[in-house]
RNA sequence: GCGACUAUGGUGUAACGGUUAACAUAUAGGUUUGUGGUACCUGCGAUUCGGGUUCGAUUCCCGGUAGUCGCCCCA
């Protein structure tokens, strides 16, 4: 017989969760949502799928990012559709279709998994999640001011210092105004922005010659003065405690629809390199909707350098995947429902149980169930069926209790 | 899309162009059929695929595939 064999491997760039990496993730989503709801952020979702025209609405360069970025198909009806390669259309669309029945301002989050095809390399797969988190419809000082306080406090809970992260921030509405005054066009403006971004990547002869080039004259970036926004919002950060904050011309990040404040988020480590997240202010969210602009501020962040974070920093606690608390052992003339009626009052009182009932040898089981981290043991024979007094083992210190079955759950819950 | 590097049991590693491809760990079982973590014994299990050079290839060369790391891009 000459079988072909299936591949255990998944596909390439995505991941499978076995349980010590569930529990990761789990922690992190945890983490991440216990942050969001203390600062008053609602939880949403929708659908992976949307209608591929969503994400070609935005113009020239999001055509060619979805012809080459996404898993785009046309499904048994003809239509087109895209698995989601981001969430902030899906939410416009959300707010869009909502906006007359909404308070503002909104403040939402997700932990969406967006797909993107793409290479994989470090800190980018094709499959990841998300912290997504947006306040629609406030444009003051205080909403930018209290997005990074936020953020922030999203690596604070999971016990970051402010040495370990700093948040580089920079105003696209400033830089614009700059730009202006030396009466650039619109695409020297888009030639510099691209400039800007890769400036911390070459050297400060290269960038000023490039910068020649694309506007004709020596260029020198002026600073941001006392009483402008982005120098405000810096200030009062710093005296909320947040110190780690500062100013960086070079983060423009890379889509116009920013207009005022833009962010990211880098790990101090320089193993790190990538930014752990970023995000920034948009002035029409809604603007392929219709109807008035709805202004707003986003922030988006990925579970691999999240992770990837609290490794480096050591930050990632041990013993995350969760263990039963109690094992039941029947030995061989035990019936099948006997052994399950006993682990059922347990688990009616909340303790995890599992019944091992397999041929294997009880000494065997032992072992393994104190590998497995299960807390507890109960070796169930015919007398204690019938005396209904049961031995309890406490398999960390070997110490034996025996009692009731009411009597072993209290020992178990104290 | 471009480039560099890598590919041996499930995992981590060995092997001058010539061995029965080794070791550890994991796993299954035994010593021990109502009480484990140590110890000892046994079993299972691998050279990514296709060509080429050679008397002979895990080893050298070419290509495919996969992975890793960069570039591009990063919504």
């Amino acid at each position: 017989m000459n079988m072909e064999y299936l591949s255990t491997q998944p596909y390439k760039g995505v991941r499978d969760f076995y349980p010590e990496d569930m529990a990761i993730q789990r922690y992190i989503f945890d983490g991440w949502a216990k942050t969001a709801e203390r600062f008053g952020y609602a939880r949403v979702d929708a659908s992976i799928f949307e209608p591929s025209a969503l994400y070609r609405a935005k113009g020239q360069e999001n055509e060619e990012m979805v012809n080459e970025q996404t898993y785009t198909f046309t499904d048994r009806g003809d239509r087109e559709v895209t698995l989601r390669p981001e969430l902030t259309p899906t939410l416009a669309r959300m707010i869009a279709g909502k906006r007359h029945e909404l308070y503002f301002p909104v403040r939402w989050y997700s932990i969406p998994n967006l797909y993107r095809y793409e290479r994989p390399q470090r800190g980018r797969l094709r499959e990841f999640w998300q912290l997504n988190a947006d306040v629609f419809g406030d444009n003051t000082i205080a909403c930018d001011v209290d997005m990074l306080v936020y953020v922030a406090n999203i690596f604070k809970d999971f016990g970051a210092t402010l040495d370990t992260f700093v948040i580089r921030v920079n105003d696209r509405g400033w830089m614009n105004s700059v730009f202006d005054s030396l009466n650039l066009t619109d695409e020297q403006k888009r030639a510099m922005f691209l400039l800007l971004d890769k400036k911390n990547k070459i050297t400060a002869a290269a960038f000023d010659a490039e910068a020649k080039e694309i506007i004709g004259a020596d260029f020198t970036l002026p600073s941001p003065s006392a009483d402008s926004r982005i120098m405000q919002t810096v200030n009062i950060l710093h005296d909320l405690g947040i110190t780690n904050v500062v100013i960086d011309p070079a983060i423009v990040r890379g889509f116009n629809y920013y207009t005022g404040l833009v962010f990211e988020i880098y790990d101090t480590n320089e193993e790190n390199s990538r930014a752990l997240g970023g995000g920034g202010r948009y002035d029409n969210l809604t603007e392929m909707f219709g109807g008035d602009p709805i202004t707003g501020i986003g922030f988006g962040m990925g579970d691999v350098s999240m992770v990837n974070f609290l490794i480096t920093h050591q930050l990632l606690p041990e013993n995350l995947t969760p263990a039963p608390t109690l094992t039941i052992l029947p030995l061989e003339e035990i019936a099948a429902g006997e052994a399950i009626k006993i682990a059922n009052k347990f688990r009616a009182e909340y303790i995890a149980t599992v019944v091992d009932a397999t041929d294997r040898k009880l000494g065997k089981k032992l072992e393994h169930a104190c590998d497995d981290g299960i807390k507890f043991a109960l070796v169930l024979g015919s007398d204690e069926v019938t005396s209904q007094s049961y031995t309890l083992k406490n398999l960390f210190t070997r110490e034996q209790t025996t009692g009731t079955a009411e009597e072993l759950i209290k020992k178990i819950l104290s």
